[in-house]
DNA sequence: ATGCCGGGCGAAGCCCGA
């Protein structure tokens, strides 16, 4: 069994207890982490080793930044979405889970928001998802256990969100980011939770503001993409809401999936 | 409500997030 995690934990600095807590309470394997708003040099790698986890990491200063920690050896670790040399956003990472016979390639991804639309950072979001759909067409040659998961900024659907009017012409529902969606989807991914869950309106993500929280006014953006062959060894999948509702959370909250040997 | 909160940076107030 191998259970794969990813979380946008706001910070790594502030959110480490947090995060070091659920890794012992969810015993996940693998934790895939976005928004870590810190350098490579100043991520606080001794910590999660001596939780147990090997950790890599591609740092930005201020903002982004994506990590990986995994209780088995990470192998072939990339760094970067391929396809725009000028692209200068630490937003992808991916590694070989080495769990032998179990094990499975993870990406991590923290996709653009894309907001305001229309404009460049729209633009640029619609053009990231271009990037990483011919990424994930070349990874799935490889015919193995595959998991992108991470913050894709995506609503895939009127029902995962709390009210489609409010999000009507937001980066995160425009045609344009869903049928990037769809397409990369459509390479043949299977999206763990929705494969898994028939309800509508149940999300990984609460604004901090206007009680967002307490009101369940949230959004599903937050997904793993599973291909065939992790499709096949797929158990379990949920999203885990406690640590949301703590002081001190990350706007963001866990999603995992289970993957037989 | 295209920023009400929260984090980074850096030491006040702006940039950014979804």
């Amino acid at each position: 069994m191998l259970k794969i995690a990813t979380w946008n934990v706001n910070s790594i600095k502030v959110r480490l207890g947090h995060v070091l807590e659920w890794l012992e309470t969810s015993e996940a394997d693998v934790l895939l982490m976005q928004e870590t708003k810190s350098t490579d040099e100043n991520f606080p790698r001794l910590e999660f080793e001596a939780a147990g986890y090997n950790i890599e990491v591609h740092g930005q200063r201020t903002y982004n930044g994506v990590a990986i920690a995994s209780k088995y050896p990470l192998e072939d670790v990339r760094v970067g979405l391929p396809g725009d040399p000028d692209d200068d956003h630490a937003r992808y990472i991916e590694a070989r889970v080495d769990a032998g016979d179990g094990g499975a390639r993870v990406g991590c991804i923290y996709l653009p928001n894309g907001n305001p639309s229309d404009g460049p950072k729209f633009d640029y979001k619609l053009a990231w998802m271009d990037r990483l759909e011919a990424h994930a067409k070349a990874l799935m040659t490889a015919e193995e256990a595959l998991v992108l998961g991470g913050d894709y900024n995506i609503i895939p659907a009127d029902e995962d969100c709390y009210d489609p009017a409010r999000w009507e012409g937001d980066a995160l529902t425009r045609p344009e980011s869903r049928a990037r969606f769809r397409r990369l989807v459509n390479l043949g991914f299977t999206e763990a939770w929705r494969a898994l869950h028939e309800q509508a309106h149940v999300y990984s993500f609460w604004d901090y503001q206007a009680g967002a929280w307490q009101k369940d006014n949230g959004v599903r953006i937050d997904h793993l993409l599973l291909s065939p062959q992790a499709a096949d060894r797929l158990t379990d999948c949920d999203i885990d809401k406690i640590p949301r509702g703590r002081p001190k959370a990350s706007d963001h909250t866990p999603v995992w999936c289970s993957l037989a040997a």
